[in-house]
DNA sequence: AGAGACCACTGGTCAGACCAGTTTCTGTAA
DNA sequence: TTACAGAAACTGGTCTGACCAGTGGTCTCT
């Protein structure tokens, strides 16, 4: 076995067996591999893996401590990378929706660049289904036909980058409201920008497809924003409440 | 804050975040080592770490692969690995750049219009990093001047996204080679954009800060481009090359 | 075709140097 | 004498280059 987990095991059981206490500084790294006739990499590795671990906390300067946590109750892991960002924060809906106009317009671009006649079919397929749904009872196909767009962009990165937005977006309790509730005149306009996005993308034309998927992305936006300022306490709720325990914010 | 633990966290990310599936074989520490410009004993004491937090497994002669037993992989990061888009598709790294320059644009575009006293303090000080040193020998002041852009725009969507990118390019070869061996005549050209980024921003000017933000991962990419086809084999090689499940080898 | 030597990887260990924070001691100035 | 600045002696952090030890592919000789 090597060497370094042996250095590890025999710090923990150390610790563990109650021979070191929480707070209590373990030797330097220069006696500890003194003492155990080891190299001090070999004594840096086993500390790292124990401070993976949670056992102990390294200070520059000062040296090693057995942690106040005690190892087994590993709470902090399971921060979720994306979702803390949202603790308490609408805002971010916006952002991400600044995010996705840029993307959104990129991937008309592109579409309208490289669709080939397979992407002109989905595409098709897609906004006929579209035209022929009441948005109201179902959002599904607006999925649909942007999803083929941003297929047809034939760019892998772009569709995982704005699949996983999209995701986020599902998150938020503004996301689903505002589908399910557009206004007529808002619906009126929605459709049209469909349709010029539609009409550009099959005619080649990338720099007007992205102005349209743009302005398209702007404008459910600026809805989403007069429908909040309108009034209804509901879409301020989060959806994911009960999981922002910690206060405390790491910026930068 | 120490390296290595910046390095266990990127690698961390890059795992969480769905980049790498479970039982994948991650590159070896001396390719680590290389690609993220430091020692390999950093690698070695980040790998040591995620290896005490379970996150991956080390056999001796072959490699460390990422545990089958991901912590904290409950949501939805199941949705697909996004590495093995990688696999024998050294296109896909300007697939990447592509969304890239989009998003850097409007990195660039909001920093000039959001920037704060802060921000610009930040960003002249990584820009005076950027100009005394030389990037041959260092490439983090580059990173650190981008990066305090990007996190100037105030959209912790757009960082987020921008930093998974970051973090993908590094698992090409491509990039690091790019990285470190421009052309003298390029390298100017780069110095200038910086400076003209760095001016535009400073200066407030949205769109010019846009514009020159995108032609500067363009002509990157484009660079990049060149040198593939100029020659060096070793550009060509993927970083992660054959996944356990598929048996099919594409030596080119 | 099979067996074995070899070579090119992989991680594991070592040694020694130097950098970077922290604490302590010390010599000098007030 | 005290107060403070600075040197020294710790601490961990990083780098370098070397060598050992498993693994797996390739090449050669039988």
């Amino acid at each position: 076995m090597a060497i370094s987990r042996e250095v590890s095991y025999r710090l923990e059981r150390l610790i563990l067996d109650g021979g070191l206490a929480p707070e209590q500084k373990i030797p330097s790294e220069r006696q500890l591999a003194a003492r155990l006739r080891v190299s001090r990499s070999v004594i840096r590795e086993a500390l790292h893996e124990l401070q993976g671990r949670g056992v102990i906390e390294t200070r520059h300067g000062k040296g090693s401590f057995v942690s106040t946590m005690v190892p087994g109750s590993d709470d902090l892991r399971e921060q979720g990378p994306l979702m803390h960002l949202f603790e308490g924060h609408p805002r971010t809906l916006y952002d991400l929706l600044e995010v996705r106009e840029q993307l959104e317009g990129q991937a008309a671009f592109l579409a309208a660049k490289r669709a080939t006649s397979l992407d002109h079919h989905r595409i098709t397929k897609a906004y006929r289904a579209l035209e022929e749904t009441d948005p109201l009872s179902n959002a599904r196909p607006d999925h649909g036909f942007h999803q083929a767009i941003v297929e047809a962009s034939h760019n892998p990165i772009l569709v995982h980058v704005l699949n996983s937005l999209k995701n986020m977006m599902l998150m938020t309790v503004q996301a689903s409201v505002a589908n399910l509730n557009p206004r007529a005149e808002k619906r009126k306009k929605i459709v049209q920008q469909h349709r010029q996005l539609y009409e550009a993308i099959m005619a080649g034309r990338p720099a007007s497809a992205q102005k349209v998927a743009m302005a398209h992305v702007r404008f459910v936006s600026e809805s989403m924003r007069d429908m909040e300022s309108e009034g209804s306490e509901l879409i301020r709720i989060p959806v994911l409440p009960e999981t922002a325990r910690n206060p405390h914010h790491i910026s930068g």
